[in-house]
RNA sequence: GCGGGUGUAGCUCAGUUGGUUAGAGCGCAAGAUUGUGGCUCUUGAGGCCGUCGGUUCGAUCCCGAUCACUCGCCCCA
């Protein structure tokens, strides 16, 4: 059997179709806010990554395409988006011109066990603000990747998360403080998260595990270790969302699983995709350029995944817009030759044409009703005799004799 | 990476308590219709019953492994 490697998938009919519209919708979404198109290499040196996300995210330590090349040089399958993006800046010396605005959208590769929403080759839409450290660029990321879902109309679906993860200081000083506190229940706690108490203790604030959730009522909260800045900054990012009317909920849990975040995190979450219901989901990340060798400018940005907003596109049944596809329908083989040049001449007008192909003409036309056409162009003997056409509109039961000479500036006049 | 479920036609699914040529509906193709689609009727094509191995006189069916999909965990988009 010629199976597709797994996690992989062929995108074709109703579901390119999709993807094409959600790729579209959002550039043209992220042009009226003056993002530019960038578009990096589908892969990199493995150490742009593994520096920073860091070495003990899941990413890393387990999800990464890593392979080495012919001359011996370790490279990654791109598993996230940011990371290149800042590496771009700095390799291209955009680092002198910024604020940059840059939406971009690919492939993305990360070896996991797939799940409905869950690819090991997926495709995201990405954002990213680099420069700026203000509120307000937090609270415009935000407003933009509201405003792609609402241009989906996929905004009443999901909800977003917001939270902040403070300053380093501010989360220094709450990861002690929570290390400290989860510390005299560690036997308590579920395997998972005695892992994580090492790694990334904050993670252990989301853990599902029922028992980890009653110890994490009574734990330290993050937003008493903020200091004021922190604290001012995300309020005044809370002001700008609510004076805009995006509705959000403060998810004081929320946290996010790469090391470079800081300060403002947020997701967009649906319920209905399962497991996977983080639909377009981002945050700050100061230091990030700063650690690849840049210079120290701040950044925020999204990302986004096609297939999830695909599947919720399906799941609200959109329709698919009918083309003003027309078919040319000749009787028999004899008119095809003539039919096949009338279809250049029509097609060189503007008009959308396809050819009824094989059979009676019976089947010519069905063919032309399948394909969604809006009229048949019917080319018989007496048609070519006469220098005419029967046009006949498929859904409204009308025929008419059109002069061939005319045929053109009829259906351009009719679709106008 | 861990645990559960499922794999029969392009799609949705029957079925065989292990026994010649494995079924239906939809879809596809041809015809009924020598120039008129959607409806109807007739006919046809299309399956190594996911793959490999084991048990058996004989396996699509039982057993094992493997691969893929799927649900949950982990994690994320």
């Amino acid at each position: 059997m010629l199976q597709p490697v797994r996690g992989t998938k062929d995108l074709f009919g109703i579901e390119a179709v999709l993807y094409r519209k959600v790729v579209d919708t959002a550039y043209a979404v992220a042009l009226r806010y003056n993002f530019q198109e960038i578009q990096t290499p589908i892969f990199e040196f493995s150490q742009v990554f593994q520096r920073t996300l860091g070495e003990t995210s899941d990413v890393v330590s387990k999800e990464m395409y890593t392979f080495e090349d012919r001359g011996g040089e370790s490279l990654t399958l791109r598993p996230e988006g940011t990371a290149p993006v800042v590496r771009a800046i700095i390799s291209n010396g955009l680092t002198q011109s910024l604020p940059l605005k840059l939406f971009y959208s690919g492939a993305m590769f990360r070896y996991e066990r797939p799940q409905k929403g869950r690819q090991r080759q997926f495709h995201q839409i990405g954002a990213e603000l680099i420069g700026p450290k203000t509120p307000l660029a937090d609270a415009e990321m935000i407003a933009l990747g509201y405003e792609v879902l609402k241009a989906l109309n996929l905004h009443s679906e999901v909800i977003l998360n917001l939270n902040t993860l403070g300053d380093a200081e501010s989360r220094t000083a709450y990861r002690t403080a929570l290390v400290d506190f989860l510390q005299q229940y560690k036997n308590d706690l579920s395997s998972d998260s005695k892992d994580r108490l090492e790694r990334n203790p904050l993670r252990i604030l989301d853990s599902k595990d029922e028992t980890d959730q009653k110890i994490i009522q009574s734990a330290p909260l993050f937003q008493d270790y903020l200091n004021d800045e922190s604290k001012a900054y995300f309020n005044q990012v809370q002001r700008y969302l609510t004076d805009l009317n995006i509705p959000y909920i403060h998810n004081q849990k929320l946290v996010r699983g790469l090391d470079y975040y800081c300060h403002t995190a947020f997701e967009f979450v649906t319920t209905s995709l399962g497991a996977q219901g983080t639909v377009l989901a981002g945050g700050r990340y100061d230091g990030l350029m700063k650690q690849m060798g840049g210079p120290d400018a701040s950044g925020i940005g999204w990302g986004s995944g096609i297939e999830r907003l695909c599947l919720l596109l399906q799941e609200q049944a959109t329709v698919v817009t009918a083309s003003n596809l027309i078919t040319i329908v000749p009787t028999s083989d004899a008119e095809e030759p003539f039919a096949f040049h009338l279809a250049q001449t029509l097609r060189a007008a503007g008009l959308y044409i396809d050819i009824g192909y094989s059979g009676n003409m019976s089947k010519r036309l069905k063919k032309a009703s399948k394909n969604n056409s809006i009229a048949a162009i019917i080319i018989g003997a007496d048609e070519i005799a006469s220098n005419t056409a029967q046009v006949k509109f498929l859904n409204e039961s009308r025929q008419e004799t059109v002069p061939l000479s005319q045929l053109a500036d009829f259906f351009n006049t009719y679709l106008s």
